[in-house]
Parts: C-alpha cells; structure tokens; sequence
DNA sequence: TTGACATATGCTCATATCGGAATGTATAAG
DNA sequence: CTTATACATTCCGATATGAGCATATGTCAA
C-alpha cells in the first residue's frame, strides 16, 4: 500500500488527494455547469495547456471527470457522484457541528 | 501566492489538504468521540509517535482539532466545525448528483 | 534531585508533485 | 498531402512531504 519514504498518497489514489490542489477545485467548479475543453478551462482560469491536462488526467484517474471527445476537441464533465465520497465522509462528523440539534430535525422530516 | 516551482499547496495552508492524508483523516475518525491523547492515537492506529505529533501538528494549524493540556499528556479534540468548508464545498455539487430531484424536493421541504 | 513517562522537534532519505518548455499525436481544413 | 489546431506526454528543476531515528522539552513521581 505505502512504499517506504512515500511523501503522501498519490494525488491519482482517491477523490481526497485530487481536490487537495486548489487548481483542480477550481477547475470542478468551472466544468460544473457545462462541459468544457482543455482550451475553455486554460483560457478561463489562466493555467497553460499542459497544466490543465495534467489536472485534468488526475481528476480522470479518481472519476471525477467523464470525457468525451468532440472533434479535435476534447470536452470534460463533472462526475458529481464522485464528491459524494467527500461529501458523505465529512458528513459524518455533522453530529459534532454547532446547531447540530436543528439540523438532525431537519434530517430526520426529510427521511419522513 | 504560488512560488515557483511549488510541488503542491502546503499542508498547512487549508483543511483539503489536511484531509488529503489518509491517516489523518484516520485521526479525526478516531477522536470524533473522545477526546484522545497522543499515545492513544498512535497505539490505536498503530503508528510511530513522532508521525502522529506531526500530523497532529498539521491538523491544528488547520484548525481541524483543538488541543488541552492534562498533565504529562496532551489531549486532542476534533474541531468538526471546520470540517463543514468541506461539506459545504462538495456539497455544491449536490445539484449534479443521481437522484438530485429527489434531492431537492427534500431540500425545499426542509427550508419550509 | 533523579528518573520515568509523554510529546514535540530536528535531521535525513526517498518519493511525489507542480509548472513550463519542448515534443508527440490525432483530427480537421485547405 | 500539407498545415493548423487541440491535446497529451515527457523531461526538467524546485519544493513539499512523510517515515524513522535521535534528541530536546515538559511534567509527574519517588
């Protein structure tokens, strides 16, 4: 599982490593909406080419993305299902928030 | 912002990194309950002392836990709070998720 | 005070990671 | 076929990171 001297899990391992780099957050964010090509994504959030297809390539590798190709284009959407893993595990500790009494009410009528 | 070269953002600077290791995230698991001293952590995970002090460390700059002197030992104490940036991030994406109308029927009945 | 116990810190080594430049590759246009 | 466009991949240099070991610091006990 872990090499010896390994620095951290490799960013490619799981959806944790992949939105650990701001860069790649952003890019979820700006593909949320629509699907778009490396080109859109580079030009929006000015990161070179070669950049944003290596985040792209991290983002494929732990499902994040689906891709599809377009052309000559090659055009990227969102795996929301994917954020469920890290939305779900930080759920988890919902209980421990303050105000935690309002919102497991809430919970609780929406599993009415 | 982002020197040069920089491998990634550091570890310290936000709680997707934090998060981004897997024992840490092992941490927060384990202590939601109790609080937990160093030791504790370190036998139930089963990992070296010096590594749990310095993931501890990363997680407190963080803000992810909260730490309380109780003689030789030093008790930490999860800080869910600052869990729901995460939460709240991924949870933008809920839109985009299988079964979103159901989602957001849910969602609309609790604002009522 | 001396010693044991509990943590924190410093150091080194191996590895991971990012950006940028250069280069390779596939597809469409002329 | 030739060229331009759109991406992907490789190589490089600089930096971040985690584990383990050794060591420093702090606290209680005898």
């Amino acid at each position: 599982m872990y090499k010896h001297g390994m620095a951290r899990a490799s960013t490619t391992s799981d959806p944790f490593n992949a939105i650990a780099e701001p860069r790649r957050r952003h890019i979820l964010e700006f593909i949320a909406g629509d699907e778009r090509s490396v080109t859109d994504i580079a030009d929006a959030l000015e990161l070179g080419q070669p950049s944003v297809s290596k985040h792209l390539q991290v983002l494929r590798d732990v499902g994040l993305v689906y891709v599809r190709r377009e052309g000559r284009r090659t055009m990227y959407r969102i795996n929301a299902e994917t954020l469920r893993t890290i939305h779900d595990w930080s759920g988890m500790f919902a209980r421990y928030w303050r105000g935690q009494l309002r919102r497991i009410k809430a919970h609780a009528e929406e599993e009415r």
